[in-house]
DNA sequence: CTCGATGCAAAATTTTTGCAGTCCC
DNA sequence: GGGACTGCAAAAATTTTGCATCGAG
């Protein structure tokens, strides 16, 4: 099996999981749906709604802004994507990777572009925290600022 | 010394570093940012823009909302306060405590509260986690999202 | 006096919502 | 065909900004 085959496997897992959430939850798999979960999938890293919007868009002209933020929610409760928040305004968003554990956000300072490395030990230590606490971690974020050690020779796409 | 004078020179402090800081930016004392100032030190808790803004005014009525959000740099960059962001759709602030090593945010998920805990373990981890990628860490932080374990005894008052 | 600071209200930004019409199952 | 879904535009919610005026140093 191919690279491509094999991305196209990939994709249609998660199409037939978004299918499968629709249906059990009553909802329905219109054309905009579809364009949207689309798009998510052409997403190679971190998006914002507005991303996803144009990307959509250019599946299927008919698909609205307003749509998109009502497919988030979907997307999110489906396992498809999940937020990613980077401390800004506004959120972003990740495609789930099953193959993946605890994930902490590095962010670059300069160009604001957002890398995301394993931390399992994270998932451990979060609990300890809330346990201290008497309470019990449902999720938890480790987030790193920081910056290329030469700002002049940045190695990443100015955002 | 008792407490109350212990407060007292704290704030003086305060005060002081905030006044230092805007003389050596040009920046002038003006009554709404010594009122801006006295409602922050009367924070006990972490607090939003909106907050501070009542609590400003409940000093000095002629603060405005826009000067709230123009100081909120200020006293940042004095070292004052710090951003503390919870991944809601605005920003909480709190009080700087030159005391306390890295905080850990956790957050209950039933009531809202936002509580901190020491965790110096972190300030290394994080580091760690940026020297991968080869940056250099700038800031860092832990938020856990949690639940008391009986949520409908949730000790914490609802928000 | 001078230039930084302020209040006000309008604007910007991101996300949500009401409504009348559309289309999936 | 009925109820879920949609686009649109208006509304929300939070923060920023332009401008005429004020006031600290």
């Amino acid at each position: 099996m191919d690279e491509k085959n094999k991305q196209t496997t990939d994709s249609d897992t998660t199409t037939e999981l978004f299918r499968e959430h629709l249906s059990q939850h009553g909802m329905r798999l219109t054309n905009q749906r579809k364009a949207i979960l689309q798009a998510v999938l052409r997403q190679t890293q971190h998006f914002t709604a507005e991303d996803l919007l144009a990307k959509a868009k250019h599946i299927d002209v008919s698909v609205s802004r307003a749509t998109v933020y009502r497919s988030l929610p979907v997307l999110m409760q489906s396992k498809i994507i999940r937020e990613v928040d980077v401390g800004r305004d506004f959120k972003y968003y990740a495609v789930e990777d099953k193959r993946k554990s605890f994930q902490a956000q590095v962010i670059c300072r300069k160009c604001g572009k957002i890398m995301e490395i394993d931390a399992p030990f994270m998932d451990w230590y979060g609990k300890a925290v809330a346990e201290k606490l008497g309470m019990e971690a449902v999720s938890q974020r480790l987030q790193v600022e920081a910056m290329c050690r030469d700002p002049e020779h940045c190695v990443f796409a100015r955002k």
